[in-house]
RNA sequence: GUGUCCGUAGCUCAGCUGGAUAGAGCAACGGCCUUCUAAGCCGUGGGUCGGGGGUUCGAAUCCCUUCGGGCACACCA
């Protein structure tokens, strides 16, 4: 059980006891650590309903306290707070139980069928920095539900379908127009063979979009081209399917560098055949209306403060939009997975879009009237001058070049300290994603933020190496005591210790609170206060302790499986934000 | 214009179901490596929590207002 529940429920009964309502006994960690560990400050609110001083029935509380297992001290003190002082044998007891139990004694909790949705990568187009949020949160979010004990579902909805293919096939045609493709007489079989690389797709790609822009005639031929496409076409499709495979195994490379995993890659495309049921599903619920040649659905409701535009379902031209295969895609969702719950990880520019399909969805009967729709909507990533985060060229920069230029920063940092023979290159890939990762999720996801390279890359304080540089540190100390330290771990010799020592073993206690409200709030920045306090903590006993020196046997079993502990805490949690730790770095 | 989010130390950010002296990191300054990895530890300085009202015994936190900024506001995704 959370420490905070135990915590309550010993609280509770005591106001009850007391004679007061038990509903004001609610502790929280003390804010003035100087005073105390834990506080409630139940009894001044308590004070108004029973017409009595706060001192006095804290004073009734905290007497009702004398005996009590958990806290060695309860105490009334000036207006009417209770300053608790956590019981160190409960406290080694309780870390004992979280050593021993499975995922560190948290609970089962609901089972939900979840599907995360993030990535959403256009084909043809080279990952870049504005698809690093939507991997780093949706992959964390994704470890937290599972570790959570639901059945999690990532799918990265690629963007595969539209306009962009018409643009790119149409400037092929152009460049290479003696391809069999655009062979009218040809019959088959196309070559198994891309007619181009993946670079020259890299370049196809803008310089016909750009084109589009201002080439009109170019345009109608792009139009043309993505009809051909959603209607068949064999040439078509054939230099789609060459598209795909080239751009999606490039993709899959660089999520793999960033240790980012999907389960479903399904796209934009597969939800395509869904369109037509999308549309007759709100034709036969009557949701749907012509407004101005485009097929809608209104989806205001009374309490909308501001309005809420109706949901295009269908352009005055007949064409689907992306609102309309996110529907299909619901459509296909449930009648493959039928999740309970399904969370799109995307910009928080999106969120009218979501709210959008979210009520026609619900309206239309596309998802159960229980299936929780939700949508994580993140800031934008700035530079470090707090403007949109650009290439020192001006362009954006590339997923592949961050990763690069942050390795660059690590192995610069490892020189120092080792020679180049040592220099491990997994170390260096591993240290670098801590800390592209940590320094991302360390913000709360839906504010921007401000990505510096160089803080990121300096590894100092709050920082993703600083936390693999703590585990690296307890890993070494286990490695050189040489000890089996299996088994269930007993506290006791160290449990009177105090300090530095207690402080550590409250943070290690805080662990399932945390989870619960990282879990709740699908919060992976709860995750990176916790291990930094929890790193911090160590740190600060590390340097009081010497741990291999310690000569009483009890005592350096105790500090062993507390190191233990703490790694295994930490490595979990870096697991949850998606890194992992070095042996040595 | 409407809605929405944000404004906390020089910089980057926590804290926001109201509680006692507002916390970290970076930067600055000063200590600590013959001892388990100094990517570390310990300490000092630095704040009208954008401004103003209100509710409350008590407000960074709740309400109102005002200023400043980001974003979104149907046929892009």
């Amino acid at each position: 059980m959370e420490l905070s529940k135990i915590l309550n429920r010993e609280m509770e009964a005591a106001f009850a006891a007391a004679g007061f309502d038990a509903s004001y006994g609610r502790v929280t960690v003390s804010n003035r650590p100087d005073l105390c560990e834990y506080q409630c400050n139940g009894a001044m609110a308590a004070a108004k309903a029973y017409h009595s001083a706060p001192i006095g029935i804290a004073e009734k509380v905290a007497g009702a306290l004398k005996e009590s297992h958990i806290f060695s001290q309860a105490e009334a003190v000036k207006p009417g707070f209770i300053n608790l002082t956590l019981s160190p044998v409960f406290l080694a007891e309780y870390a004992e139980e979280m050593a021993a139990a499975d995922r560190f004694g948290l609970e089962a909790t609901e089972k939900k069928k979840i599907v995360v949705d993030y990535g959403g990568p256009n084909v043809a187009k080279p990952l870049h920095i504005g698809h690093l949020r939507t991997a780093i949160i949706g992959d964390s979010v994704k470890r937290i539900l599972r570790f959570a004990g639901n059945e999690v579902t990532g799918d990265i909805h690629l963007g595969d379908w539209g306009l962009q293919f018409g643009q790119i096939i149409e400037q092929l045609k152009d460049e290479k127009p003696e391809l069999p493709y655009f062979d009218p007489a040809f019959e088959g079989p196309y070559p198994e063979e891309a007619p181009f690389t993946l670079s020259e797709l890299e370049r196809i790609y803008p310089a016909a979009s750009a084109r589009s822009k201002t080439d009109e005639e170019f345009l109608k031929r792009a139009h043309e081209r993505t009809y051909l496409l959603q209607h068949e076409d064999p040439a078509t499709k054939a230099l789609w399917d060459h598209i795909m495979k080239i751009s999606i195994a490039d993709e899959k490379r660089l999520y793999d560098r960033l240790d980012v995993h999907f389960e479903l890659w399904n796209g934009e495309s597969d939800a395509a055949p869904y369109v037509p049921e999308v549309v007759r599903t709100v034709k036969e619920k009557g949701l749907a209306r012509l407004s101005d040649g485009a097929l809608v659905v209104d989806v205001a409701e009374e309490s909308d403060k501001r309005e809420v535009p109706p949901c295009i379902i269908l352009k005055s031209d007949g064409a689907a939009l992306y609102q309309t295969t996110d529907l299909g895609t619901l459509i296909m969702r449930m009648q493959t997975l039928d999740p309970d719950v399904i969370i799109y990880v995307t910009d928080k520019r999106q969120e009218l879009h979501f709210t959008q399909v979210f009520r026609t969805a619900k309206k239309a009967g596309i998802v159960r009237p229980e299936t929780e729709l939700i949508h994580i909507g993140y800031g934008t990533m700035n530079g470090k001058d707090g403007k949109p985060f650009k290439t020192r060229s001006g362009g954006v920069m590339r997923l592949e070049s961050l990763i690069a230029e942050i390795e660059d920063a690590v192995r610069e940092k490892m020189k120092e300290r080792y020679e180049d023979a040592e220099m491990d290159e997994e170390t260096v890939k591993c240290v670098g994603l801590a800390a592209i990762k940590y320094g991302d999720l360390s913000n709360q996801a839906s504010k921007d933020y401000n990505f510096d390279i160089d803080r990121f890359a300096s590894f100092e304080g709050n920082t993703g190496p600083y936390i693999q540089y703590t585990i690296v540190r307890i890993r070494s100390i286990l490695r050189k005591a040489e000890e089996d330290l299996s088994g269930r771990p007993d506290f006791r010799p160290i449990s009177e210790d105090g300090g530095k020592v207690k402080d550590l073993f409250r943070a290690i206690a805080g662990f399932q609170d945390m989870f619960l409200t990282a879990a709740k709030e699908l919060a992976p920045h709860r995750i990176c206060a916790y291990i930094y306090q929890l790193s911090d903590c160590f740190n600060s006993f590390y340097h009081d302790t010497a741990v291999l020196k310690e000569e009483d046997p009890g005592k350096r079993r105790a500090y062993l499986k507390l190191l233990q502990l703490t790694e295994r805490l930490l490595l979990v949690c870096c697991g949850l934000l998606g890194f992992d730790a070095p042996e040595r770095m």
